[in-house]
DNA sequence: TTCTCTCTTTGCAATACTTGCAAATTCGCA
DNA sequence: TGCGAATTTGCAAGTATTGCAAAGAGAGAA
């Protein structure tokens, strides 16, 4: 997603009006690779701004989203995630620790048998053990 | 997933019942492509036995996923979904009519840039549009 | 700066999906 | 056939998300 300014400047040209709380929604997502759900970002963006509601919360991420400058992900944990990165990866989830972590594969795997099917978007979820609970799991 | 008589035997071996709710919906399950929902293969069973229960589909839904004989898939339409087909393959879903068609892909594609993750499992889920929708928009 | 129109935020209710629980029922071995 | 354990049901509860209406607040115009 672009910067919390060039948002500023983009929402201001569509019409949309740069709120308190739009404006720290930006910041909490600029840059941020921790996946977090609405929920979460509801969680930090609160104790900074106390009052925030969680329906502002889904709403500006969804609009987001909607406008191409966040990418909404479902890893099967029950909450929508949200990333920043738009640009074309894919995501690994620990099964230990539930982190999501940023993925890139060489090349989109061809589809085969599957006549006439036009594909538009792949996404890959790897699951396993990340680095740090596998280091965990050995010094156990 | 096993044939509905092998599933009988499996269950009693394993000091579980057989029900004739849980013949039903081993017998609705077998060889179905459709990769129906809970509530989808719900409106079937209660076709031929009225007043079998929701709750019931989704416990035998759950017990068969847990004894692996049935994959439970997320293609981020709200519900999960069940495949009797556990053999390794993905998923190709239609945004027109949001049917799920199982995808064999030739070679799981590698991860690179995360040292570390022990990957266990890798789903990948296509989206775009079926054969059948393509040439309905074809003639339209 | 003030006005005002329109977009936003809030709070709460409502929806969708899934699971917990307890009572009533039924399977299956002896 | 009887009994004990597993199941099914119905309903309530839980989680995630959205709809709605009233109150509030940007931001361009005067």
């Amino acid at each position: 997603m672009r910067s919390p300014e060039e948002l500023t400047t983009a929402f201001r040209n569509a019409g949309l009006k740069v709120t308190p709380q739009r404006q720290l929604l930006f910041r909490l997502m600029h840059g941020n690779s921790a996946h977090p759900t609405a929920d979460a970002l509801y969680a930090t963006a609160s104790q900074i701004m106390p009052g925030i509601s969680l329906r502002t919360v889904y709403q500006t991420l969804n609009d987001l989203t909607t406008m191409g400058e966040l990418q909404s992900i479902d890893v099967g944990t029950g909450s929508s995630r949200f990333d920043p990165n738009i640009s074309d990866h894919h995501h690994a989830v620990c099964d230990d620790c539930g982190a999501v972590h940023d993925v890139y594969v060489q090349q989109a795997p061809e589809l085969s048998g599957l006549q006439g099917f036009t594909v538009n978007d792949a996404r890959i979820v790897y699951r396993g053990r990340c680095a740090d609970c596998s280091s965990l799991v050995a010094h156990r």
